[in-house]
DNA sequence: ATAAAATGAAACCATATAGTTTTATTTATT
DNA sequence: AATAAATAAAACTATATGGTTTCATTTTAT
């Protein structure tokens, strides 16, 4: 297969897209129930859908009048492929604590110390 | 901190950045020998660095009259944390190795099982 | 002291991106 | 049968992106 015009790095790229791609991740919905949690038009929502569609992180099916997206998480994978070629850099889980604590309040996260049994 | 205006999922969106990103994780190099990696010109390829400086993929220390880039490795982790999210989805391995077998040709990976002892 | 090397910076260009509004089509509902 | 709901498709817009060429600056070399 010749590659697709988008492609799954191009599309996680998009803020709004990761959004959708996590509504979907909880459960599969209509367009218009993933334009409900956004600020723009259902218009553009579906344009994004479009391009997760075309990329493989999502597939839609029509039911009745309706057109349900569900998550095809499969395809992350990649991602997970290419990351793991840099791991050998942190693959010290020290470096990756570094790192958190570092940006803690840049990335959006609240860390929560894995095993405080 | 704001945001800056290229983040790292931004950053890794473009096929040329991701493969000076292979090139740095080798070893540091300037510009111009960056440059001679690719088929465009040396400003494309400086703006690109600019790009992955801005995401902190990158860092340039200006060495003489060269500036000599290094990977920042550790930024990467945002991604992979990311990921980790939707891990969940496929932390069984078979469904990866389904998805890895069944995209075999696309993704210019030759796959090796990992634990055939 | 000049010339060459390496980069920086600016101006420009074509296309892509992310959004809009408008119009049409399909499928329930009443 | 008529209306409302959900989406599809098209046309348009502003800005971003990825590239170019040209000119200036800084730093070796000869």
């Amino acid at each position: 297969m010749t590659a697709a015009k988008h492609d799954v790095f191009q599309a996680i790229a998009d803020p709004t897209r990761r959004e959708v791609l996590r509504l979907l991740a909880d459960k599969e919905l209509p367009i218009s129930e993933i334009t409900s949690h956004f600020p723009i038009s259902r218009t553009a929502v579906a344009k994004h859908l479009h391009i997760l569609s075309e990329a493989k992180l999502v597939r839609g099916e029509k039911v009745g009048r309706e057109k349900i997206y569900q998550l095809q998480p499969e395809t992350l994978i990649e991602v997970k492929q290419w990351l793991s070629y840099y791991e050998r850099f942190w693959d010290n889980k020290l470096s990756i604590l570094k790192h958190v604590v570092e940006n803690d309040d840049e990335n959006g996260f609240t860390m929560i110390k894995d095993d405080c049994e």
